[in-house]
DNA sequence: CGTTCGATTGAGGAAGATCAATTAATGTGG
DNA sequence: CCACATTAATTGATCTTCCTCAATCGAACG
């Protein structure tokens, strides 16, 4: 109840302004700094380009695979999911998007996008033609900068994605998953206590390169290490009251033996 | 010794042209132009920006985490790997880089780089100021497209790496790993049919995700199989004579059970 | 020529996949 | 609102894949 309520909060202000959730005092001040950061970034791609504004709901296709690219789109609020569909039949969620993120980059090189964008709950996001963008970008070269930034995380968070699936065992890349989720969340200037997933097992486990399963039963475990806690009702709200908690969960996975006699 | 001459053939011609590898006939039209497009692109940053050169040898750092970032590598020759070292000890090959691709995006939104640029190879890269590159895409806007096209193609890429190390087994991955650097050969304008892997088995198992024992085991099978071939000396050198193949093989391993009887 | 490092191969074990049964949530039509 | 159907989640039992440990072999190098 109280998840969905939030989001819909951040609709309240719909004027000329960029929406901006309410903060929470949960945040840390690098939390806070990089909320405003989003803010300031938003504000600046409103004034310079106006760009239309779209609202989402949960299942909506922004883009599609294939379809040609012109372009690209930056989430104000909600979150996505990026599947990438390949030729053989193998599907797969590339990555999740947060307020913002942007969506499109992999069609600048193709010329159509690679995979689809698919909203996982309401939200806004921001439609940003490629060729205006670069445009504008002669005379402002904030609007680059900026853009190249996003970029440029992209290929960090790729990276990091990476990282955790090849050298993490399920139950810690199930923890770093909801971390990251958390950071996410606190980053966009939400709650972080308290995560709604919007995606079923098979979604977390697909994207994680794992079966259903093995989710289900890396959080039951975090659940019984007091990790993390379920809502009373349904298991997908997810109570995490320290996310240190969960970095220290992935840490223990990593170290070899706790040394038992000594 | 073959691969080591044809790449330094590729350092024949230090004039004030770009170098360029000799073409080979086994590329197919795709390939042909796309070498042609990085040929187009280098020497386009050649003119307009007279970027610094620098020959690289196996083993050199171009760049190492944690350095202030200022300046962007395009790679003319050789090969590079791209290295993570993460604060909890966990060490990744995160991408490998070849004739065309372009180093160090990570470093734009951190203001350093956030990994190690290790040369596996001889070879060459162009030093970029990022800033002269911006600032010189304002009168130039091809600059800023190139610019935009190399960043969309690196995450691209790195879709791909998740989707093969979530999605393959062991054996399909390294097959894939193969495929995808022949793949790259062929785009650069080399010969693709033969590759010199300068990498430990143990490297290879870090950026696929799996122990050296796998990866051995891995090759091994691909040989048995027909689908590569060891050059008689040192197992270092792979003759790939079909690249279909190794796509072929890993199309096998996605398919369920090949219906035995009937 | 011995030393060292990388690669291969085998045997045993553990993590995770698969198969299957049960329970919980969600939705539907009466 | 309830009975029923449907989909999602959990949990257990087995089986497969891949990891770990270990021995051997080969190539490179001083």
């Amino acid at each position: 109840m109280l998840g969905i309520a939030t989001v819909a909060s951040v609709r309240t202000n719909v004027s000329t302004a960029v929406p901006s959730p309410r903060p929470h005092a949960n945040g840390t001040g690098a939390d806070q700094r990089a909320s405003q950061r989003v803010a300031d970034t938003l504000k600046l791609l409103c004034d310079r380009l106006s760009p239309r504004r779209r609202v989402v709901h949960a299942g909506d296709v922004v883009y599609a695979a294939g379809e040609p690219f012109d372009t690209l789109y930056v989430l104000t609020s909600g979150c996505f999911k990026m599947v990438n569909l390949y030729a053989d039949g193998r599907e797969q969620v590339v990555s999740l998007k947060f307020r913002g993120d942007w969506l499109g980059f992999d069609g600048i090189a193709a010329g159509s996008y690679s995979c689809d964008a698919v909203a996982m709950d309401t939200g806004e996001v921001l439609a940003i033609r490629y060729d205006r963008m670069v445009s504008a970008g002669t005379s402002c070269p904030a609007l680059l900068t900026v853009l190249h930034e996003a970029m440029s995380r992209e290929i960090g968070r790729e990276r990091d994605s990476l990282m955790s699936v090849c050298t993490l065992p399920a139950a810690a890349r199930v923890a770093e998953f909801l971390r990251t989720w958390a950071d996410s969340l606190a980053k966009s200037g939400l709650r972080s206590d308290q995560i709604t997933l919007r995606m079923t097992r098979a979604e977390i486990g697909n994207y994680l390169g794992m079966t259903l399963e093995t989710v289900s039963r890396a959080l039951s475990k975090l659940a019984r290490s007091n990790v993390i806690a379920f809502a009373e009702k349904g298991r997908r709200d997810i109570r995490i009251a320290d996310v240190d908690a969960l970095a220290g969960f992935v840490q223990r996975c990593l170290e070899p033996e706790p040394a038992l006699l000594q």
